[in-house]
DNA sequence: GAAGCAAGTTAGGAGTTCCAAACTCTTCGG
DNA sequence: CCGAAGAGTTTGGAACTCCTAACTTGCTTC
């Protein structure tokens, strides 16, 4: 079994396979760009996935992802797709914060987790039991807590109902 | 501002304090067998931890936490602590998972993650309009899933209630 | 077609993390 | 009190990740 890859390699899979699925030739400048570093940085990595077979590149060449390199790109980035939606719709984290703690996330939760937590978001899709009102309701309470307030039913930080 | 401690120095910092509530004298081969290195990796380790004032360790000395060694690793064991308890209680995930993926996750996740998870399990204590009911049918409904059946009221797989 | 600029690469260096092998120190039993 | 065993350290090497500085290449424009 080859050695799994490290988070950056993740990471400069998924970039490249993003900006070929936005239409772009995934270039060493922008991949560096996206990722935050520098061209050499970039170049380097490159080489390390083309050792792996994960991409093609040669010196001044277009970068390809091959088809395993894009079979694991599209695997990270269902995971962070994942994470992103749970993190948005069950814990309710601003846009900016769901995304980068979905992008670090995404290359250390273990598929069992990933599992559950899919599972979790069907539950909440198809239960008929009040799940999705729960989540309504944490939503409410949030507000009620940054207000330091107590929510309409739920008992608030001084334990007590408030009005909202 | 200091350099933000790697994922891994965390762990050293969290193994030894883990060991010193225990009741144990920290040994550079008790670390190491828990982390799961060899001593040489402890000693490299204790060093830039050392330089960066986390911890005391003289040639064949004892290994102790500063205060602010010690500072940390709390913060550590804490951030673990909390997403432990959600892997648990609310994913119902099996706790050598659970366990498994706290140990990671605890340096990776954001603060504002960390106290939105903390809010959640705060809500589901506190409310009353059937949230920890939820998380109990999510648990029936899992076990359900598992038998390829559908569970009492929420639709399982097939889409339709069953009998259990 | 040549010059210049932007893109890309190489070289060299630093930090972290790990290992095996070889060495040193401490401690404990005889 | 001395020597062996175990604990701990040093050395040297590998992998990964990043950087700056200097170099090369390709393209575009005049």
């Amino acid at each position: 079994m080859p050695k799994p890859l490290t988070p950056n390699q993740e990471m400069y899979l998924k970039t490249i396979y993003e900006i070929v699925d936005e239409g772009s030739e995934p270039r060493v400048k922008s991949i560096a760009e996206r990722l935050g570093v520098r061209m050499p940085s970039v170049t380097g990595a490159l080489e390390t996935l083309r050792v792996r077979g994960l991409v093609s590149h040669d010196r001044y060449g277009d970068v390809r992802l091959t088809v395993r390199g894009r079979k694991t790109a599209r695997e990270v980035k269902t995971r962070n797709d994942l994470l992103h939606k749970f993190l948005l719709e069950v814990l309710k984290l601003p846009p900016e914060i769901a995304a980068r703690d979905a992008c670090v996330l995404e290359h250390v939760v273990s598929p069992v987790t990933l599992e559950r937590l899919e599972s979790f978001l069907n539950f909440l899709r198809v239960c008929n039991r009040g799940a999705s009102e729960t989540i309504a309701h944490f939503e409410d309470w949030l507000s009620c807590q940054e207000r330091g307030a107590a929510c309409r039913e739920c008992p608030g930080p001084g334990g007590k109902p408030c009005a909202s």
